[in-house]
DNA sequence: CACTAATCGAGACGGTACGTCGCGTCTTGTG
DNA sequence: CACAAGACGCGACGTACCGTCTCGATTAGTG
């Protein structure tokens, strides 16, 4: 897609930034409805042409745009288990509960259906906090916090999970409170 | 939208049935982008005002079609714990994991953000199970099983969450070893 | 269409009447795209049913609510030919551009196509007008006021002609000074 | 409407002259009723929002594609009085009785109820005939074949009505011989 | 006095056209 | 090459009107 010589003129740089910014004000407006080809060119100041010579549709900007980089949870190993495992929920909730990710997610997963490697791309985004819980879970079970079948597929998936139920079905309910509770569920599921 | 009194050419039962016939044929055959306006009322023999008498947009029929009623998972009141927590899994599993319910569900969660009443709509589906588990849970609490704190709609929203993300994320990995592994976790999470 | 025996219900008379002054109502108000079968019935307090048991499409009760009867020009024959023909041509122009009649002709005219038993009534409404004519206009050949091969047809034609070309195309235009002048106009070319 | 500037793709323009011939084609065929959107698109080998790009609606199309341009009658001025007049009657006959403009006509002068700009834009089709039988009366009149009060705007419309009146109502009743009469009767009117 | 038969109001029915919108692509002219 | 601009084919949307139908409730005349 991109030009793989360096001929030609060069893209300019700054329509990808304002893509990506229209694209967030766009969910905050409007929702993901509002995220039309032509309202994010027009607030980009640019063409749907210049769109779609960088994504190959509207639903890769817009998971660009609102997940532009890995998820970085900083699992700070060292801590006690139930630390680490509260700022994994914290983590996910406050990456997940962003207006602009509220606004976008169900979209985004709806469209998961239409362009498979979607999919592929939002599990990279939890890919490098898989690698940090599996090797904590690990050290946990050798330290003896945590049973030895427990897996971190499951754990990821369980937290992740709740996330996206709260916040499509009980949106408002994933206060503080609700991180210690779960992260006391899963402080307890772990025991042997 | 119904006709409060008795007034008027009454409605034609068959269609109701029809059009969700027509729907769940549809989303199986080609997902929740097949589910036209045309497609469904030419699939049910009908057309699309009659549709539009009766649903406020299609969505809400989508919903109607899938979840026809309340979500049943007869909670077998008297069996273990560990026993029953499986019996809630696997149902809501079973329940969500229908081709026409895996098929449906992404798109009408997303459909959330334009017609808030489907979430409404959906969330009643669950009140039924809700009542239940919580009913079981304070017995549970009674007889030592469980610690007090323990909350259904927590426990609830966890095993749904699982379920969704599961479905959309990693589909295929819902298996009866996942669902014996997550009843584990529950039941050990329960404890004080 | 008509219940030709006795029996059954009879028909509310006052039907008829209030649809008629609905549709007149509502070709003055909104011009002929606003008489709907719907609006007709609401105005005049009944149903489509009711309409359409009386008449066997729109177009007929429109032309029915315009042109009640016959047009009557009640040629005073004995006058001179001038005032006669004044007295005609002043009558098709006030018996056309009456607010209902200039809001449903051209509509009128148009459904002809898809009804041609309508052609036929709107001719029927000139019948008279034409023997009158026709009469009038053999005295005028016998006194020597027209030449032989006049036609009343012709005639007709050509002042009906002139009111819808004047109605469609300039209205506004048709005043008492263009009666005048489209009467000697006619005088004139009866001359020999 | 049109662009401006010439900024953009260009306008295809096949879809002007295939639109065109579509609506004269379905015309013909199936009257003005099937002049359907759809059915032109179709036809015409395009789609609806391409002809919505290019007329605000579908009697604006039908009535460019019916007349196209001003109607060319040529006056031959400099031939005697009746011959012009039949000029003008022959023509205005000729160019309002094609099997295209019948079939129009009526359609497009109900749809100037509700596209007033239909009608000037109808009208401008004979101002250039206005001009000329103007001018043409002029010079008869400076020769003593015209009274001096002779108006060629009545003249035209007297023309143009009986060719109206006569196609709405007496569709066949066109031929020669009335183009004499009708000549013969305007040449009569026209003397002092 | 029941019975019959057509009308009444109300509103749903199938059918069809409307005009709009969004998608992702293509075609110009201009850097 | 990229860019701005905007037309293109495609197809869905939700609304409106047409003329018909199916109800339950009236409202006469008839047996």
């Amino acid at each position: 897609m991109a030009n793989p010589r360096g001929t030609g003129r060069p893209r300019d740089p700054r329509i990808e930034a304002d893509a990506h910014a229209a694209v967030r004000a766009l969910l905050v407006e409007g929702g993901y409805a509002a995220v039309t080809g032509a309202a994010v060119a027009a607030r980009a100041g640019t063409t749907k042409a210049a769109l779609y010579r960088r994504w190959p549709a509207l639903p890769h900007l817009v998971h660009e745009a609102v997940f532009p980089g890995e998820l970085a949870l900083d699992l700070s190993l060292g801590a006690d288990l139930p630390t680490d495992l509260a700022g994994v929920v914290r983590g996910a909730r406050d990456a997940l509960c962003t207006p602009v990710a509220a606004a976008a997610l169900p979209g985004l997963l709806a469209e998961i259906g239409t362009f498979p490697d979607l999919h592929a791309a939002m599990l990279q985004r939890f890919a490098g906090v898989f690698t940090a819980l599996d090797d904590r879970l690990r050290v946990a079970v050798a330290a003896g916090e945590a049973h030895p079948e427990a897996r971190a597929d499951d754990l990821l998936r369980l937290v992740i999970g709740a996330v996206i139920a709260g916040l499509l079905l009980t949106p408002g309910a994933l206060d503080d409170g609700w991180v210690d509770r779960l992260t006391g569920t899963l402080v307890r599921s772990l025991r042997s």
